[in-house]
DNA sequence: TTGAAAGCGCTAACAG
DNA sequence: CTGTTAGCGCTTTCAA
């Protein structure tokens, strides 16, 4: 009847160290089924599996439970089932509200579900991810991976030990979610020459970012399509710090319209842009991606391609968890490709002459 | 040697329905044990506490552990130990960019702990956000509730049973960091004054919010000290959309001045007023509270009340660290309270004559 | 429909 | 320093 939690109080976490209040330890299946008078697994059934409990003693012993207050114990729950009902969401930067639509998208699903979101930041760093990743793999269902910065590999050897899903990414067997970038940037490129202008730049986001190499590959296609020329800058930090960089390297150039990796990056080189005298849209058109929080109430607003984040991280959240709950069957893996739109705002005009 | 999980694959999550990769079993200290020709106590102590384990069998061990791939599942460990190294952050609303700051600095304590972060937001709801607790309340360590909606009394009883940290709220016995609005308030209100304002409306947040409550009577305080008239206007959502309502109010009223219980608030009401014609700050100031991304580059800029929200994060889990670490010491509860300070930018001039 | 019993993976007494 | 053993709270066979 021991072992090593010899003081229930302990045991159950509720050591208030001289506080005067000392709440019971909480109550398990076993204390209600003492109380009861049934067995422990009858308790768990009746609590779980209603159906399969007589009527009468399932009212009784969730009235018991009731009283007792009750709440089960979802670590003890997990572990012989190995089903956490957790799953976690990696993001390279929380402070960018690129996520925040997907975070809130993903978050809504889960707590829709009745599953527990765990949020984990990387900052940038593919190894940050790694060890989170690492740390978490045996204590979620599955990871919702948003703009991971792992290598293929990596993600695909994770994804045949857990289920995982992708947000703007793609990996060759591995479900996901991700906003179209190639119709979109030629929208960008088409307002852009439709404008006049036939030389743009790209100030590209990290290294490592797949969004940032499907942006720069589409934006280049597009522009040969279109006859315009396009020249890369960068890399820069997608953040409006990493915007100063960015508009002094494209000022030293001779391009009269700049794209930038993200809005953020493209805030930032809008207020550059102001400080060095360069006029937006009169000397230069800008563009961003993602329409961010702010992007509508900046000065000058600012043009950019929007995409649905949100629905990006609820649709990711959603495919996720049928991975999870259809795990056996053989469920057909999902790539979900969601459109993005072009938002003509103040930030892009005509071609000076 | 077997019950319910009967097949290996399956109890570890592995079954990949199809799939051609099928790897083996997550490995478990037992495999160790065996493969190692060790007791299993000897690998979890070799695991967790290397002092108190022979260096060459801690390394024999560590070896086949790695060779293994063996990677702990902290489901098992939290069971016995009541320990989940989890802790919870509830949020009113993800969506607003006044709790990133907060966001952020928790995540940052907590993974620099080691501790893993569960995010959960409540929609402003204090339903939503009971039930959200009385879920997670046995499946982690302790709980930050960042502007919480639930009653004092409830805050009381849940941190009777289980750490708690509160951030912008203050319920007696609960420790807590708090951004001062008092001494910022009254910035606020000198600086308008100091502009010659007389009549300034404060634009309310919600109803359950404590900080809109703490912000409306700091300043009308401060007003009384100023011989300045005040008035409060709402309750608003506290939203960009919420500014219409609260504009189109101000406008009905005499005022020169109106102060947003928030930026998000205030960006809305900036824009209200542009759409109706009114100069911002040539007929009216406005001030907001956060200085939230964004408050920077709207247009105007918006003068606000700048808090260190990170660092209200960070103090927050900090805390509640220090009291799930050093639970059954008697650790002294930590108030602390954060000063805030106003940046006057665009949106704020003389009084109208 | 219910009860008894085993076991999920790990930790921590306890004895050696 | 290491092995044996019990037990964390719950679920799930299996038998009654």
């Amino acid at each position: 009847m021991d072992g090593m939690a010899r003081d229930p109080d302990r045991a159950a976490g509720n050591d208030r160290g001289g506080q005067p209040y000392r709440p019971p330890r909480a109550a398990t299946i076993y204390d209600i089924a003492r109380e009861a008078g049934v067995a422990a697994s009858t308790v768990s059934r009746a609590l779980t599996q209603p159906q399969r409990v007589n009527e009468r003693t399932r009212v009784h012993i969730e009235r018991v439970a009731d009283r007792l207050g009750y709440r089960p114990n979802p670590i003890a729950r997990a572990l012989p089932s190995g089903r956490t009902h957790t799953v976690a969401l990696i993001v390279s930067d929380i402070t960018n509200p690129h996520f925040f639509g997907v975070i809130r998208g993903a978050e809504r699903q889960a707590s829709t579900a009745g599953f527990t979101l765990i949020l984990c930041n990387t900052e940038e760093s593919a190894d940050a991810e790694d060890r989170h990743v690492e740390r978490l793999a045996r204590g979620v269902d599955g990871f919702v991976l948003a703009a991971s910065r792992l290598p293929d590999r990596r993600i695909r050897d994770l994804a045949a030990e857990i289920p995982v899903t992708l947000v703007n990414r793609k990996v060759g067997g591995v479900a996901s979610a991700v906003i179209d970038q190639r119709e979109g940037t030629q929208q960008i490129v088409e307002h852009l020459a439709a404008l006049g202008h036939t030389s743009i730049a790209f100030l590209a986001g990290p290294q490592a970012s797949w969004m940032a190499s499907q942006r720069w590959r589409a934006l280049s296609a597009a522009a040969r399509r279109q006859e315009v020329s396009a020249i890369r800058l960068g890399p820069f930090a997608p953040t409006v710090a990493g915007g100063e960089a960015a508009a002094d390297a494209a000022l030293d150039t001779e391009v009269t319209a700049v794209v930038a990796h993200n809005d953020l990056l493209a805030i930032g080189v809008l207020r550059r842009f102001a400080q060095r005298g360069a006029n937006v849209p009169g000397d230069l058109s800008v563009v961003g991606y993602d329409d961010i929080f702010g992007a509508d109430f900046c000065s000058p607003s600012l043009t950019t391609l929007a995409g649905p984040l949100d629905e990006a991280g609820s649709t990711a959240m959603e495919v996720l968890l049928d991975l999870i709950t259809a795990r056996d069957s053989t469920t057909p893996r999902r790539d979900v490709v969601l459109p993005a739109h072009l938002i003509t705002r103040e930030s892009t005009g005509p071609c000076p002459t």
